[in-house]
DNA sequence: GGCGCATCTGAGCGGTGTCAAGTTTGAACC
DNA sequence: GGTTCAAACTTGACACCGCTCAGATGCGCC
């Protein structure tokens, strides 16, 4: 899909690959998506270079020609994932007028919840120390910033006469909350916190509050004990 | 001289303290020491356990009789680190009078914080996936649940009626606003967001939201360049 | 057709977690 | 005090890992 064209817009005009092999083809993405299917079947800590090569059906030397460490091929998925990230917060705003800044917020925080809940390995994947250096993985941080900037926007429209910094401290703010809670859950640390199958209310409450921090609208001191919706 | 010192970090890397005798006395603690010691200088991936085993003085399949696992010592080292935050909790409460709420969220973010960016490492251990199961850890989730509830005891004083259901998902809350936050900036995410030698400023900045949401005390819905004191 | 060069292979180095089988040792028992 | 025995530790090995490098391969271009 948007890699072909990709492929494609980066090769010289003249001639469409032929999809015979000629040493592999795209090593490089069959290594990202070989990459990216081991990750989502099983956690980090099965994920090696060589079982992604062997997937890839090459040999254990072949990706250093495509990715210089075995943390830049996790930066490639890292940054698929921001992508797909992105993609789903804007589609959550996509189906809420731009005047319900509390929905807004509150379907931001489901889809950013809902998305970590089904990707837990690719999901650490975004945040690993590893790739901190901004200057290494720079194509990394530019996605996860644009992704970033989805919630930021909101804030902006949130506190219209705020300062950026001000902004910035809130935009990070929401999205700690966000990322502190799906990593918790995701650790398991919440697991025996959680009645069985309690979940979804779990879900539900969450986002509730989260959307009331966020957009600044509160509840009232004791808040209501199911869905309050106010306008 | 380079040449020397290369020499000698080229040698076969004997254990340190041969003289040891063959029983070393406790063996178990100086594991979880060297661990902690190991951790707390240089990030997670140089940690292996044949380099704990070497620092204790000992063979790589010695820490086998004390742990099942790496993951086990881990398990150990992480515990400890919520023994000791804890500690710097409670250490921070002491100072308040138990009046001041909002003070004492305060506070208690601030210690937080504090803790996770003077050990950023050992905070990591801390959080591992591999640690989830409750069955198999259960003294490390046990000190965990003890930490978690230094917290849910002010939020219990902050929300006198409401649900103990409620009060779990609002301390969970809190909690996500501070791991989340110390994740991300351990991670280097924020580097780049915050200008330089800001990091003050922004802590400062961020305890005091996070205050203000885990106490209650509001801020007005449009809310105001500086600190708001409504009560 | 033939050259150049990126791509891929094969072999290998040093490191890792883990385990089975031996060796040492302290302590409990007669 | 000598014997016994289980726990503590070592030895040696296995399988796998990330990474490097010299060389084979074959695509793209002249």
């Amino acid at each position: 899909m948007l890699f072909f064209a990709k492929s494609i817009m980066a090769l010289p005009r003249k001639r469409l690959r032929p999809e015979r092999k000629y040493h592999h083809g795209d090593l490089r993405r069959a290594l990202v998506d070989a990459a990216l299917a081991l990750i989502s079947q099983g956690e980090l800590g099965t994920f090696s270079l060589r079982e992604v090569a062997r997937r890839a059906g090459v040999t254990p030397a072949a990706p250093y020609h495509h990715f210089k460490d075995k943390t830049a091929l996790l930066a490639a998925v890292a940054e698929e994932g921001f992508v797909a990230l992105g993609g789903r917060l804007e589609a959550a705003l996509a189906r809420l007028p731009p005047t319900d800044l509390r929905g807004r917020f509150a379907a931001l925080a489901r889809a950013y919840l809902e998305f970590a809940r089904a990707h837990p390995a690719h999901y650490r994947v975004m945040f690993l120390p590893e790739l901190k250096s901004h200057q290494e993985y720079r194509s990394f941080h530019a996605a996860a910033d644009r992704t970033l900037e989805v919630l930021a926007k909101q804030v902006r429209l949130a506190m219209p006469q705020a300062s950026p910094q001000e902004v910035m401290v809130r935009t990070v703010l929401i999205w700690s909350t966000g990322h502190g809670l799906a990593s918790l859950w995701n650790d398991g640390v919440l697991d025996h916190k959680l009645a069985l199958g309690n979940d979804r209310a779990f879900l539900d409450a969450t986002v509730e509050q989260m959307a009331t921090f966020a957009s600044g609208v509160s509840t009232s001191a004791k808040p209501p004990a199911r869905t309050s919706r106010r306008r």
